[in-house]
DNA sequence: AACTATTGTGTCTATAGGACACAAACATAA
DNA sequence: TTATGTTTGTGTCCTATAGACACAATAGTT
């Protein structure tokens, strides 16, 4: 903990990091030690340090992932979001010194960023000071949390299912090649809902920011698919004039 | 101003209120004494008191109004926004007490929050202490601004851009009842385009959320325009669900 | 009564979206 | 080597929606 004399009081960062595996979104979180219970990585603003460098150093610290998509969503400020007993659980637990406590008491708001990394690159995530461990986490199998962070994690995914529309996401999320079905899927999951295989295929190719490769996804018992890749200049354009209609 | 000791510190809201007339989208705006600077509408948070509670009284105060549309839509957290001469500029021009100085030069965030506002019903907005006028803007020719403010009025308008899509803002910023012609002069204006007459009376009648009356505008060299209200339950769900692509 | 300006209504066409059929190809088993 | 199961790649049909545009109806003015 540092000396909380430099730190913004009462204003917190909170990151939902999502990640794609196997077919699930994920999102990174820690498991606090004696409580059992999971938080999502957060981190306290300095004095002197913009609110957005926080969420990007938060991302730093748990993943080692630097320049990577991450947005603000939204501002938690609900008076009794961190009361009556989270100070007190803290330190019962001895995650926190006494002398910290009266810091914890004080009323906390938090901003919610939420980031979209690759999954293969974030592979041993960095628990910090007061947690076990970091790990991923099915978006659709969370554990019991601490304070509001599982609304946290609704309202990111909510912000992320609007944003599909205006970005496509794929690019932060998906490795550098990947197959048309592994991009469907992706969609799929953050949409919570199934797409025709056929008609998915003829719009994602109409916004022509893939780029086809002569490789294929060799293994599986049928016809190996053709791996792709994003064209970053294209892909950029498509963003700034935002994509035509939805899912 | 109130003892400072009750707010929560280095935390303001900032209020983007809208409100249509003559064919124009206007902000509504507080002239600083002395300074001459316009400023947006906003208030601090109490520390014993919910973040959007304070946007609700800030647009309580000074439009008497309660219960309306009003969004959050971003935190402005960058650390030099007030510095490094506000405090100092307030305090010049006798606009704050010196006992206040130190909390005014402390690094301040604040969130902020749109809100649509029926342009009749605002007759006389309220001034605060350090105003000398509390008046409508048109948002297309915004006089020198405070701090950032001009960047958080550009935010809120891209944010109600994008927003149009899923709300039918009308509801909110057209008076009770009000003909087809008055109700696309405020979509053309805050999507900054023209749009086709026909095309969209088809469109918007498709959404089934206006009712048509039997009255007529009448005044006009020219044939009288039908008035049309809304069907609140029905527009409602239309939010709900989500318009059917956009504009 | 003629004129001007704007509203109300309808048509045509191009495009996009949803449902669906069939051939091609990779791995495995016979 | 051949047959089989499974999934990918490609194309068609139909409908809904969007954009461009023409003409009649009507309130006020001259």
């Amino acid at each position: 903990m540092r000396d909380t004399t430099t730190l913004q009081p009462g204003l917190s960062v909170d990151c939902v990091i999502f990640g794609f595996h196997e077919n699930e979104l994920k999102v990174l979180m820690l498991k606090m030690k004696k409580m059992g219970k999971w938080a999502l990585p957060g981190g306290f603003v300095d004095r002197d340090k913009d609110v957005d460098t926080e969420a990007n150093n938060v991302l730093k610290r748990r993943t080692g992932i630097e320049n990577i998509f991450l947005h603000q969503f939204h501002l938690f400020g609900k008076v009794d979001r961190n009361r009556p007993n989270h100070a007190s659980n803290l330190l019962d637990n001895g995650l926190i010194d006494s002398k910290f406590k009266s810091w914890f008491e004080q009323r906390f708001i938090t901003v919610g960023y939420y980031a979209l990394v690759e999954y293969a690159n974030v592979q041993a995530p960095k628990p910090d000071p007061i947690s076990e461990k970091c790990e991923w986490l099915p978006i659709t199998e969370l554990p019991e949390l601490i304070l509001d962070h599982r609304q946290i994690i609704v309202k990111a995914h909510e912000t992320l299912k609007k944003e599909l529309n205006h970005q496509p996401i794929g690019l932060n999320l998906l490795p550098e090649k990947f197959t048309m079905p592994e991009l469907q899927a992706l969609y799929e999951t953050v949409l919570e809902k199934k797409l025709d295989r056929r008609n998915f295929r003829r719009k994602m190719l109409s916004y022509e920011i893939l780029i086809q490769t002569n490789e294929r996804r060799l293994g599986g018992a049928h016809k190996a698919p053709t791996l792709y890749q994003f064209d970053k200049l294209k892909y950029k354009q498509a963003i700034d004039g935002g994509l035509k209609s939805g899912w």
